[in-house]
DNA sequence: CTGAAAGCGCTTACAG
DNA sequence: CTGAAAGCGCTTACAG
């Protein structure tokens, strides 16, 4: 068995009371008691337990996370960010892996509540009547990154989704496309879904373009959906000359499926993405993206967390809103039209 | 403050002990006071404190994960089985990211201590002497998966990495390829890096082949060093007709130097890539590779780890080794040689 | 079938 | 500066 802290004080000849002040750091311990208390501890390989800290001072240094899918690589960049930071301010981590499965993400965060963690994270926005609830009655500091789940009263740190989509798709207009397709996100998505389709339906209008129907569809962010979205507007007779998917995994699909149908990414049709994942430097063509600033989001996540759990309630109300940033690759060219090349 | 289990007893009018026996669901309560205490649970919202009875029951159900880089594709789709797993047996996850950082993996080890895990799981196999040390003082189950380090008592879940390497190669080889270049790991690391180089070079030798110094290089399993060792080869002489990348990110970055040069895959060159990630799908030409089998890894990793916490110490002192899998993409073809053509 | 009491391994007033 | 004692929120013999 581990040794407690009875038996460091029993080798010490000092009171437990005492034991605990050092390992505290408390002063008003006398040097000759505290080399004492030291050597025992090192004698016997002695350290606290976590659990019974826990216990007394109502605090467990643990965070829950819970996220869509780690083998995202969105999810997972941002996940590793959270970690660090969490890490660097002596927390640590639970992570909660949750593919759309709201019995398994209330489970989760039951085990949330029971596991006492001092705060959570959470980055999907599928949150519907019962979670909300379970939510409120935890009553443990909450964020959300990189997403707003509609109407609730929770904290995000996200960038402006719909400026982002507005920007991406000013980009291909800057281009000289006319006829620009949408692979989007789940219009149930508050964030990523209807802010990113407004934006890119706003940008479209505000520069007299027409939105051809058959050119927009939405999927669920994954590579697989943005390949079988693309294969369906690819279907229809005139083809856009570019596309816009509202995740870099989609955009890799769309990407992949234009070219498995013998045409050309940017030479036929340009292909932007979002996210600013590290997928986008690992295809070729190099993926332009409209990127979240993902490291900083993370960690600002970590911070604003730990502000909440600290009481620092001052103008905590407020969401955190980055910067994004459009990050031109090698998937998007100029339109130059056919009929004037001849 | 959330309710305790002394305030469900007194709303229900019984003792402490009668609540907690109807949490845990034990038999000799009578059904009214059952029903009772039952409703006092659910009427006060109570949940038991998972930390106390920690304390007490001297188990946390927690597992502690240290993962070598989250953002991999490998390890993200591993991490996930695990979690899966874990939670479906009410376990669950401490997830700590170690980007080859010593002092990090030693704190998050004594980290493991204090939270008192039930077990851990480790994911790489660069152990130092300080590392195994530490390890070995715990006294906490622990199961590495997906690599074996060098000399150590540890119990691993892992493929054949020599046969799997050996037989990557035998697939180049049997396509025709008699100049096949590598681009292996950290020969540091018994498991990913000696093991699936002699396979490499073992297979060579079987069937005569030359093996060509300048055509070997070693990364760091990424993306970016599997580029950066397809540059070094690309500036040979002569060049291989087909490389073997013993992860898939490498193998990618490999794929991307080769296309960034001019050069076609596999056209011009083969590539073969190792691991099975979903990366393989992602790019085109859809990558070949000598696939482990991920998720039942994750999830045999965490079955063996949860045996060994309830102490079924019989035949668990051995590896588990899964079988490794050829899946033929579109990266590799026949080799042909170019004079005959002509 | 039920409850009073001890104990899990710590921290924290309180008293000296 | 130091220690005895109470308490964190549970479970588990033990007794009835």
């Amino acid at each position: 068995m581990a040794p407690k802290i009875k038996d460091v004080a029993k080798y010490a000849g000092v009171s437990v009371t005492t034991v605990s002040r050092v390992l505290n750091g408390e002063k008003y311990v006398k040097d000759d008691l505290k080399a004492r208390v030291q050597k025992a501890i090192d004698d016997l390989g002695y350290s606290p337990s976590h659990i019974a800290r826990s216990l007394v001072r109502r605090k467990t240094n643990l965070i829950g996370v819970i996220v869509p899918d780690v083998t995202s690589s969105f999810y997972s960049t941002i996940l590793s960010t959270i970690e660090k930071t969490a890490s660097l301010n002596d927390y640590n981590l639970l992570v909660c892996n949750i593919i759309e499965d709201t019995d398994k993400e209330l489970k989760y965060l039951q085990v949330f509540k029971e596991m006492r963690v001092d705060g959570i994270i959470i980055m999907h926005e599928k949150i519907n009547e019962e979670i909300r609830e379970m939510i409120m009655k935890l009553g443990i500091p909450i964020i959300f990154s990189s997403v707003k789940p509609k109407d609730q009263p929770f904290i995000s740190v996200i960038i402006d989704d719909y400026s982002a989509a507005y920007d991406a798709t000013r980009h291909l207009i800057d281009l000289g496309h006319s006829r620009i397709g949408f692979i989007g996100g789940d219009m149930n998505d508050v964030t990523s879904g209807q802010n990113r389709y407004f934006g890119f339906v706003h940008a479209l209008s505000d520069f007299g373009i027409e939105q051809v129907e058959a050119h927009i569809k939405f999927g669920d962010y994954k590579t697989r959906s943005g390949y079988d979205m693309m294969k369906e507007i690819l279907a229809c007779r005139t083809r856009p000359t570019a596309v816009f998917a509202v995740s870099d995994d989609m955009a890799v699909g769309a990407m992949n499926c234009i070219s498995d149908y013998g045409l050309s990414v940017p030479g036929d049709i340009s292909v932007i993405g979002f996210d600013g994942s590290q997928l986008t430097e690992q295809v070729r063509p190099r993926l332009s993206s409209m990127e979240q600033p993902i490291l900083e989001m993370g960690k600002i996540t970590v911070l604003k967390l730990l502000d909440l759990i600290s009481g620092n309630n001052a103008t905590l109300k407020d969401d955190v809103i980055l910067k994004h940033m459009l990050v031109i690759r090698d998937s998007c060219k100029k339109y130059v039209n056919r009929e004037d090349q001849t």
